[in-house]
RNA sequence: GGCCCUAUCGUCUAACGGUUAGGACACUAGAUUCUCAAUCUAGCAAUACGGGUUCGAUUCCCGUUAGGGUCACCA
């Protein structure tokens, strides 16, 4: 191309912007003073709304070797699609991550502000600064304007395909490649809007090899595509291959973590580094979360759509501690963290020694609801009592005010209430997550257990029980209860009150002769939980009585 | 279809070329002065298949099969 018409494009790309020049641009982004070691990382979201929980563990990763290194963390919303952009979507991730301690170091944060001095990190922010780079590729006959509709492309691919060619726009395919400057001009003329594709000097024939710090060495064929830079949509924003490129070269990252989906486009990104004389990047392809397909299609990614799971939100809502996620996460990513977690209850988790190298390399992980579930329990059983009640009526106080108001009328009972079996070597866990509060807790209320525990509670055991046989145990409880006494006595009681009323007291006697008795122990416990809690699934009925008080018991127990 | 990645219990994974193939979660059974939970004990359970190389292969090589990714003016 002539320099009059590299001149002309540039003028009708840039049209009135005020777009600086390279150097200039690179001036204002400095050597970051940072150690030899320090890994400058990023997590680079697209704000459609959504926070994968993937991108917690992408993100988490970043932060570990970031901080590991005393290097930096920072945040850069990739939003050049401004179609698929949905509002609101760029403070939730900065929000979110900050709800999973992942607040970056540079970037936006939860409280709106950006921080950081080699922004902005908002990429359509910056399209003065690709369309620069751009300015510059097209000066370095890499760059030219392609002027094909989508309907060319699309019938290039559907020949390409019905030829068993590989589909895309490359070699002969790349039709504006090798226009004369005339034809060029021509389509300037008719004010034709075009994309700026990337000349690609590769050969698809060649291999290229680079090292990628998970996976390890890497071979793939050269790029030939003449992929597009920037977008003729009007917005003349960049592709994320240019932007990408150009952010992380100002921005001083020292390596790029990513989706291993990404992978399939590393030779591209690898020319156009070179082909603006960066140096290539430092790689690390990360696996992608999979989850097993309920509907019986085996393993499959997570899904935005199909998969509540998918999405963060699905973890804060239902509350689940957000140090079992990162641990479960963690442990995914390097599996010898479950040992050092053991050995280290205790301990802060950014402590653990994170080793890129020990990530699996395999195939995309997936997610192990239980298994996340058995940390999360395993973490609120050993929270401290104080802790612990902050986090539920915290929780309450948003999603379940009746609950809240309910536990704060009498806050001396609801202390004793969040106190059961929680104490001593082997403590309860059956609260995995803080959502849990209302089944857990409720009960103990009136109102709340007369409306949602008791109703649906009888039901259940009418069906297995007849009215006469449960009347006749709480009146048999009732005629020898009492109180004030220790938790022996009072068994020795009910042990009564039940062997009063036919049942067998030990298993023994009831297997031998079960048409002598109405019932074990169990079955006969088991209609007074119910009447006094709601619930078949409860801690156990003397610390439950000895909390709820003699009146409250009683009167439970004669409603029926 | 081309290219790429991957293949160890149901799941996540461990094993300098020499292990009785280990752990965790899940599951099953038993123990525990009531239910449930917890806890303890025991149990179930894997190297995709076929060829090489080697004294010896889960490990290295090749092929087959299977899964995943990617081939957009989405990132």
């Amino acid at each position: 191309m002539s320099d009059e018409l590299k001149d002309r494009i540039i003028k009708l790309l840039v049209k009135d912007e005020l777009v600086s020049t390279r150097s200039k641009i690179q001036d204002s982004y400095p050597d970051r003073s940072l150690s030899e070691a320090a890994e400058v990382t990023r997590f680079c979201p697209s704000p459609t709304g959504f926070v994968h929980i993937g991108a917690i563990f992408t993100a988490t990763i970043c932060q570990y070797l970031a901080r590991q290194s005393d290097g930096v963390y920072f945040l850069r919303i990739e939003d050049t699609d401004k179609k698929r952009e949905v509002e609101g979507a760029k403070q939730l991730i900065a929000n979110q991550l900050t709800a999973f301690d992942l607040t970056p170091d540079e970037g936006l944060q939860a409280n709106g502000e950006e921080i950081g001095e080699y922004g902005p990190y908002t990429q359509s922010e910056r399209k003065n600064i690709y369309l620069a780079y751009a300015v510059d590729l097209i000066k370095r006959d890499r760059a030219y304007p392609c002027f094909a509709t989508k309907d060319e492309l699309d019938a290039a691919v559907k020949d390409q395909i019905s030829k068993k060619l590989r589909p895309g726009y490359y070699g002969e395919w790349a039709i504006w490649r090798d226009r004369t400057d005339e034809e060029t001009s021509q389509a300037l003329d008719s004010g034709k809007s075009f994309v700026l594709r990337f000349k690609s000097i590769g050969n698809h024939n060649k291999r290229i090899e680079f090292n990628d710090a998970i996976k390890g060495k890497m071979s793939l064929p050269e790029n030939d595509l003449d992929v597009p830079l920037i977008k003729s949509d009007g917005s003349n924003l960049p592709t994320y291959h240019l932007a990408h490129v150009v952010d992380d070269f100002l921005m001083k990252s020292t390596i790029i973590t990513r989706g291993e989906e990404w992978l399939p486009s590393t030779p591209l990104h690898i020319e156009i580094a070179q082909s603006l004389g960066i140096e290539p990047f430092k790689y690390a392809h990360t696996p992608v979360l999979s989850i097993i397909d309920p509907s019986g299609g085996g393993k499959r990614k997570l899904s935005k759509r199909r998969d509540p799971e998918a999405d963060v939100d699905f973890w804060i809502k239902a509350a689940y501690p957000m140090r079992s996620i990162k641990a479960y996460l963690l442990g995914l990513a390097n599996s010898n963290f479950e040992d050092w977690y053991k050995q280290n209850p205790e301990a802060d988790l950014s402590d653990f020694p994170f080793s890129l190298k020990k990530l699996s390399t395999s195939r995309s992980p997936l997610l192990d609801i239980k298994k996340l579930e058995d940390y999360a329990k395993d973490e609120i059983a050993s929270m401290p009592q104080s802790h612990f009640n902050k986090e539920v009526l915290q929780w309450a106080n948003i999603h379940d005010k009746t609950l809240y108001e309910e536990m704060m009328i009498d806050s001396d009972y609801t202390k004793k209430v969040l106190c059961i079996e929680r104490e001593g070597e082997n403590p309860r866990k059956d609260v995995s997550k803080w959502s849990d509060s209302s089944d857990q807790f409720g009960y103990f209320y009136d109102s709340i257990f007369e409306s949602n525990f008791l109703p649906s509670a009888i039901c259940d055991l009418d069906e297995h029980v007849s009215t006469e046989d449960q009347i006749s145990a709480i009146k048999s409880l009732l005629s020898t209860y009492d109180h004030d006494v220790d938790k022996d006595t009072w068994f020795e009681n009910m042990k009564l009150a039940a062997k009063k009323d036919g049942y067998a007291l030990n298993r023994k006697d009831l297997k031998a002769n079960p048409e002598n008795f109405k019932g074990g122990l169990a079955d006969f416990a088991k209609i007074i939980r119910v009447y006094l809690t709601g619930k078949t699934r409860t801690p156990d009925l003397y610390t439950i009585m000895q909390i709820m008080g003699a009146e409250r018991v009683k009167k439970r127990l004669s409603s029926s």
